[in-house]
DNA sequence: TTCCTATAAACTGTATACAATATTTTTTAT
DNA sequence: ATAAAAAATATTGTATACAGTTTATAGGAA
């Protein structure tokens, strides 16, 4: 792997894993001093994070991590029950017993993690599990840019997750492998649907923002 | 708009119009000579355009203009099939005479650039007829993927278009107005599906590539 | 104390320098 | 004349320098 990569990998776990929280500065001079480069490599790790919507860089103001607005969170969410269970007949296709079977493994170390109180592995495991899946049905294209937005949904998580919310993003993945190795593809479809919706609704996205609050109402009673 | 952000836009638009072609060479001394900045404002708008994947960039040998794969062309048209009439739906909540009179101006414009033979305005409009349609819909994280999609379906019709592609693509966008402005949401989507599905077929995907000619075959006879 | 202002420190934006790698041209031997 | 080897040129990768901006700190007046 290069060392861009490998920075970039670096410091996207450390915010889908929240590690580095929403809003957290991001100055170039501590981290070329982490990663012992100067600062034009990690420069160019923090402009492709940006463009990615990991962090946020304002102008001579440097870069922090993004702090998802609710219309963000929303849309997120939205395209991924729009595009997940559209990928299921795709993915039937390449679907057999060794895939099944990587899955369940899969699906096992998540429960193990949670069990063990693991956020940060449980967080990945989560998400890995869903782009994964997008992976075999065969699309690099809308794959990768699933990827992109189950990580996207990990930071979403930090905002606005409740205590529960990783652990209900779990639900059971095994009953959706059930429904895979039995190629009831509709079913599996309304599945993947009902899920990501149970994790849009268990997000807090009551519009009452830190910096936005009103005293007036709150005070006033 | 900010410098980069310019420089950005006018490379993008030249690829996207054909006026760089698959493969042509992007070295950084001419093009910071051209744009009047230092090597660092173009190298930061060659590696976006990497990650959007409209120019290819390889270790110590820069930047070029992606000449997409077989595969990649495919899964991007499958890309678009799959979402853009998904999106239909949640438009017409937002459809109404304001917008329907826009799109009908753009349709026209498109028809007259077409007409003109002017053909990198055509692949233009033509693009942005699609991603500003998806834009209606109201969720900007699909939006803005759609929108790359567009322009990377451009790229795609440079390598693999026939002459008469972009024409093609315009098929006739007023129908699809029409249907939206008696709110036939099925008719829409399938239109819209079959619009798609039309462009992709128009395209040359027969593996024989340049690099790759099997002369054996070709003039044995 | 609290607020405002001035000064200092920290940080980012951009250009440039230099080393490492690739490409082209020239030279040399067969 | 052709092909291999060597030198010269061009191009990229990374670090660093410096100017401009923001943020933090200290000092003074109400």
């Amino acid at each position: 792997m290069s060392n861009d990569e490998h920075i970039y990998q670096q410091i996207l776990k450390a915010i889908v894993e929240h590690q580095l929280p929403p809003g957290a500065r991001l100055p170039e001079d501590r981290l070329s001093e982490a990663f012992g480069v100067s600062r034009t490599g990690v420069r160019k790790v923090l402009q492709r994070l940006a463009l990615e919507h990991f962090v946020i860089i304002e102008k001579n103001k440097g870069a922090h991590v993004n702090r998802p607005s609710e219309a963000e969170a929303s849309e997120v969410l939205d395209s991924r029950i729009l595009i997940e269970p559209q990928l299921i007949p795709a993915l039937l296709n390449h679907w057999d017993l060794t895939q099944s079977k990587r899955f369940r493994s899969m699906a096992k170390e998540e429960k193990q993690a949670e069990a063990a109180n693991q956020l940060a592995k449980s967080i990945q495991l989560t998400a890995r599990f869903h782009y994964e899946l997008a992976n075999v049905s065969g699309n690099q294209v809308l794959a990768r840019f699933i990827e992109q937005l189950c990580y996207r949904s990990s930071l979403i998580l930090a905002a606005y997750g409740t205590r529960g919310s990783v652990g209900c993003e779990c639900g059971d993945h095994t009953q959706l492998l059930d429904l895979l190795d039995e190629k009831k593809s509709d079913q599996a479809q309304d599945w993947m649907r009902h899920h990501l919706q149970h994790i849009k609704s268990s997000l807090i996205l009551d519009s009452t923002t830190d910096d936005n609050i009103d005293f007036q109402q709150l005070f006033t009673h």
